[in-house]
DNA sequence: TTGTAAGCGTTATCAA
DNA sequence: TTGATAACGCTTACAA
């Protein structure tokens, strides 16, 4: 571990002149930058990130908040790892590090002393609930002028930096997929409305609906948590009307998967389970049985944008929420042929 | 953003005495830490976690190494938010921050240098591979004294610290739960024999075969890559020699539900599936249909461990490589009621 | 083009 | 029990 000085001294340069050569910063001859570089080399110099960071009163940290996951698998897995592996490739791009912390179930995480204390210089916040605290946690970050973006969360009257994928028209090419097959009593199994999320698939359903000429039977508006089990227990109220019921649309995989366990559960066989369409595309909707069609969300590319956003806030400032393009996946669970 | 500066003047105090009352060292009058606290509360004051880091020349930073995941999805991002989990609860307890780096594809990361640069104090490493660059890697680290923990591989040979799974009884668990149902023609869908992880579970194989006096048919076994779509090609071979087959044991779950698939795709019905045991016991194994049984691995408390080894090296040392126990769980997929 | 030196906000040592 | 002060290793004016 040898020292700036001595890289100096081997290389007959002043210190000053060795960082000048290691950043590229200021005009330097050809020789000297030659012979720093050697003696650098030869010595094993690394410059300590700590010493530069403080110096330059910048950690090159980017902060990353994750929601209480373990134990708890409300959402899914797939979901968080596409999204920080996004984050991840555009951080390194930018000589960011990635500093992830999780949320504590019952605290609000103090955002704005992550930046007093210099631990970071911006962050994403990807597990943003929608109540006061946090809210109020958020708005302190933007009153200090702290840079951050919210994932997969609308703060409506706000102008915080988001990242979110088009949801009213994933749900709404969702049930037009269905409506399109001929479907006509379609159950909505939404996850809890408190998320601006979950209000735009509502929203996109209405829509699709609509478009169809049909409008949407409240009876047939289901609400789970979007975990399994909310799905299982979804599944006792549509088996009981299942000779109605011909199409199930849920906010996420999960409970999609989780209504047909319980269907079958209830000893209802496949081949009378009704058409099924998911949310997310991840991966337990390729392996469901029958594999469950689903809309898919670009979950890596809104982790890629959500850093290029902070990384030139200018230009960010023009559309401060970017709403990424949702695709529909169609397989067997609500395709005609392996319905016929 | 009240100054150190500035709590000094207010609680009367020089600027020392400051950092003593909010480090809580030395020696103290009650009536000065009050003073201090309070002052120090009134302006708002946050130390700068940078400056701290400099001085003590600590970064207070842990580094999680992840393998590059996105796309790919060989492994199950379950089995990663997991670990992450269980690091990221322990590192909190501990004050310390989690920076999370990927893997690049081609290119081995270069440890040390995180050391040198002061970026991490003490790094896990999660998607060790087994090649000679990886090893020389981390050799060198060991070599250079910087404390390190992997998890969820063995290096033969070395004392490095490590953390992972029984694999040998948790294979031996999932063989003799199937052999003692009356199984008596197992196929083994193993991973890369590359992996330790799937040197054990061979291991393991062996061990419950031969207690239960049988033994390995070489030609039942097979060689995935812990993929899904490795399982469906296993399928192919297994589907063929159906008549015979009555019993599947898979290296991960996703390879089982490949095979679970694969066999569905090939016309074979659930009745006539063999059983099935798979291995993580992930979310994705009570998602399948049928449920699978599955070797449940403690990867949360694998994480947990690993902090505490580095926390308390002097301990570790006394036994440097930790295997928690495993689980077999049984689900309809091999129990024999649902087989009836 | 290069050297000198101030400053960054702490911690930690030494005196008092 | 407290204060003064020297590090810590770098960046960055400013001078030369």
């Amino acid at each position: 571990m040898a020292s700036r000085r001595e890289v100096a001294e081997l290389a007959g340069v002043s210190e000053a002149t060795v960082s000048r050569v290691l950043n590229g910063v200021g005009p330097i001859r050809e020789e000297t930058r030659r012979r720093v570089l050697e003696a650098s080399e030869r010595l094993g110099y690394v410059p300590s990130a700590l010493a530069r960071s403080f110096a330059r009163s910048k950690s090159g940290n980017l902060g990353v908040v994750l929601p209480y996951v373990p134990k708890a698998h409300l959402f899914s897995a797939y979901f968080f790892s596409e999204m920080l592996s996004g984050i991840g490739s555009k951080a390194r791009d930018n000589g960011l590090d990635l500093l992830v912390m999780f949320q504590t179930p019952g605290e609000v995480m103090n955002y704005t002393d992550l930046f007093r204390r210099q631990k970071i210089d911006a962050c994403i916040i990807l597990g943003a609930r929608y109540d006061h605290d946090e809210l109020a946690a958020i708005q302190q970050l933007d009153r200090e002028g702290h840079p951050f973006c919210v994932m997969n969360q609308h703060f409506t009257g706000e102008s915080f930096f988001e990242v979110d994928a088009d949801h009213v028209e994933g749900s709404r090419l969702a049930i037009r997929h269905l409506t399109d097959q001929g479907y006509r009593n379609i159950t909505f199994l939404n996850g809890p409305y408190s998320y601006s999320n979950s209000q735009e698939r509502m929203e996109g359903v209405r829509l699709g609906l609509q478009q169809a000429g049909m409008e949407l039977d409240p009876s047939l508006l289901l609400e789970g948590n979007y975990s399994r089990r909310s799905g299982i227990e979804a599944a006792a109220i549509i088996a009981e009307r299942l000779h109605e019921i011909d199409a199930v649309f849920a906010a996420n995989d999960r409970m999609a998967i989780g209504v047909m366990h319980g269907l079958r559960e209830r000893g209802v066989r496949i081949e009378d389970f009704p058409a099924f369409v998911g949310y997310d595309d991840s991966d337990a909707a390729e392996m469901a049985v029958p594999a469950l069609s689903s809309v898919r969300v670009p979950f890596f590319e809104m982790g890629e944008i959500a850093v290029s956003k902070l990384m030139h806030p200018a230009e960010a400032l023009q559309s401060p929420r970017t709403l990424l393009p949702t695709e529909l996946i169609v397989r067997a669970s609500s395709s005609s042929r392996f319905r016929a």
